[in-house]
DNA sequence: ATCTATTGGTTTATTAATCAACATTTATTT
DNA sequence: AAATAAATGTTGATTAATAAACCAATAGAT
């Protein structure tokens, strides 16, 4: 019996024109891409396109949901006991998750992105990781709190918007101490005035 | 009816494995590469190897001969009055050649290279490339000549082992002008001397 | 020396990708 | 407005690559 994954052929077209796809967005707008031109930078017959993909935007909507998918599970393999023990971990994988996919997370996250994907992956990251840790500095006033917890997620997207547009100079470690550093001080100041 | 070139399928396994194989050597020699290392570096069924080539000294081999086919016809495509006229742009052209493939010119000419190779390819550049443009200069001695002659061939071999050895940091015009001059410069010396 | 794992070739049915036609629709130019 | 060009979907026949078997030949380890 064959194997449970897909075929070679199915896996390395898919790439293929998926990472052409974030190449061209990086020029020029979705609904200014072709077919055609997608598939000759790809180097695919444009009909095997259509094997795949309805049009463009369908592309794009699948490559988005892949990435978008791969957050979640890195989110969802850690459970709210782990969270909470060692929250630099997954700091640290998210932000390693973000310097893998850079190209794309640019085009997402950037200028023209999707703030559609930003939202939810801001709604992932809010509830399923960074609640449970935030928990434990629960004090105060609860509207206060998800106020703050608002700002900290957004913060955090705005910390991966700088990093991206400054090239990724900083590690992923680095982002990731950055970031908790950013927010547990936040935590202090919130304490302090409390 | 089908077009004259190649399967885009065809082109693509054959460019992957010569791509997979360079990558290979880089780290060991031929004799020590398995056909199943090498289709599972470049992602392809084993199988799909011997659709193509024999085995990997094969592919090596018709590796070699592709690189030296472009070396070959580079060189044809000027006539001895271009090569007089026009000397700097055939070296040019040279030396890009090397640099676009820096890696399979540098398993070749490296450590464990195929003196063969080097070999056709300094007899190719004497003979087709250098020697119409070296006529102008000629005086003194034949016998001196040609052995000068010889030198100057395998100079370029050491120039562009050098070249490489440095991890290209010139450019090939640079590498271009800097062969011109040494040659030019050389036989200076020879008529002074003569 | 025997067992185990790896590589080498080869084979078969299956299928994804290819090419080159289509007819349409959508832009662009004249 | 008509003509020209470019992009879109779709189709059908063809074929290259695939997976997953083989079995033989060699190592390497026990």
């Amino acid at each position: 019996m064959r194997k449970e994954g897909q075929d070679r052929r199915v896996r390395k077209t898919r790439k293929q024109l998926k990472d052409c796809l974030i190449q061209l967005l990086k020029e020029k707008k979705v609904q200014d891409i072709t077919v055609r031109e997608l598939t000759e930078m790809a180097d695919l017959n444009r009909g095997t396109f259509y094997l795949h993909y309805k049009d463009v935007f369908d592309l794009l909507e699948k490559t988005e949901a892949e990435l978008f998918e791969e957050f979640n599970s890195l989110v969802l393999s850690h459970d709210a006991q782990d969270l909470k023990q060692r929250p630099s971990l997954i700091f640290h994988e998210i932000f390693s998750l973000v310097y893998e996919n850079a190209d794309l997370v640019e085009i997402l996250m950037g200028e023209n992105g999707d703030l559609n994907f930003i939202n939810r992956l801001k709604h992932l990251v809010r509830e399923k990781c960074l609640r449970d840790w935030m928990e434990v500095f629960r004090s105060g006033d609860p509207l206060v709190f998800e106020a703050y917890f608002s700002f900290i997620v957004s913060g955090c997207v705005g910390l991966v918007q700088y990093w991206l547009q400054g090239g990724l100079k900083e590690t992923p470690e680095q982002m990731a101490l950055l970031a908790e550093q950013i927010i547990l001080q936040g935590i202090n100041v919130l304490d302090r005035e409390k």
